[in-house]
DNA sequence: TTCATTGCAAAAGCTTTGCATGTGT
DNA sequence: ACACATGCAAAGCTTTTGCAATGAA
């Protein structure tokens, strides 16, 4: 599970396995949504877990190093975080309206995506792709609604 | 121009054109990079527009709404802009080692989004996608240099 | 025992806002 | 003239950091 290979990430580095960290780490895991440094904490806290803002703030980075988790987007003006490990990569797409996340993967955009980087000769991490526009209820909504 | 076009949607919306929003206007279009507010204020203040960067704050919002420029990325925790209208759609490839950014189009990639929306009843309006990774300088330079 | 880690609170950095003063229309 | 806009500086927010105390190895 993650929680070794955190263990492990850290001892190769140096670093401790501290109970904040755990903590921090397994709400990371029960978590499959997109949530912010604020969120968990609160989380945390309500769940009795004793741990600070400032160590949600320190150890967020350091799952993201591990391969834990991934800044999914900037909403705004906080960074959101999401699991990365055990969901496979996906994109998304975001209603304007009403918010909804609609979340996708497709192959055949990886394969492109690979291909466009080989011909501008880049080696690719990783990406993020958002699609922003209105989900089918709101896009229904906005016809009959009047325009600001 | 676009000149033309912001001063229409200031009068649709009852706001009026100033000095001061044609400086950050005219400096918005000479500019085809990412830029930040801070840049922008900077660049202005060389140039002897006396505009606060409050105004530019104030304004570049406005822009976005006209459509003239849209926010770019988040990188750190500056919002970046660029200039939307007269350059056309383009894409994202940064380099996670220099900074440096590519920036793409590909007609195939728009149309599999296009298909991909369909599929998900989700109507598109815009679309941001990037890649992140090395360039191929450094891509090769990572290989020389030895990891953290 | 040693050195990383924590919590707290202060500091930092970007962005927004209140207010008195200018200024398009 | 009448709102809207501007500048300045203060306030707001998220995120980072200094420091003494704590705790994993």
């Amino acid at each position: 599970m993650a929680a070794d290979a955190f263990g492990a990430f850290l001892a190769a580095r140096g670093l401790r396995m501290t109970r904040e960290r755990g903590a921090i780490l397994a709400e990371v895991l029960r978590r499959s949504d997109h949530f912010s440094p604020e969120d968990l904490y609160e989380t945390l806290k309500r769940r009795g877990a004793a741990v600070s803002l400032a160590s949600v703030y320190r150890t967020l980075p350091l799952l993201a190093d591990a391969g834990i988790i991934t800044a999914a987007e900037r909403a705004g003006k906080l960074t959101r975080w999401e699991r990365a490990a055990g969901r496979g990569h996906h994109d998304h797409m975001l209603c304007a309206r009403c918010g909804l996340t609609i979340e996708f993967h497709s192959a055949e955009l990886e394969r492109l995506q690979a291909r466009l980087c080989r011909a501008h000769r880049f080696t690719r991490l990783s990406h993020t792709l958002h699609i922003h526009g209105f989900c089918r209820a709101c896009a229904r909504a906005a016809r009959g609604a009047a325009p600001a």
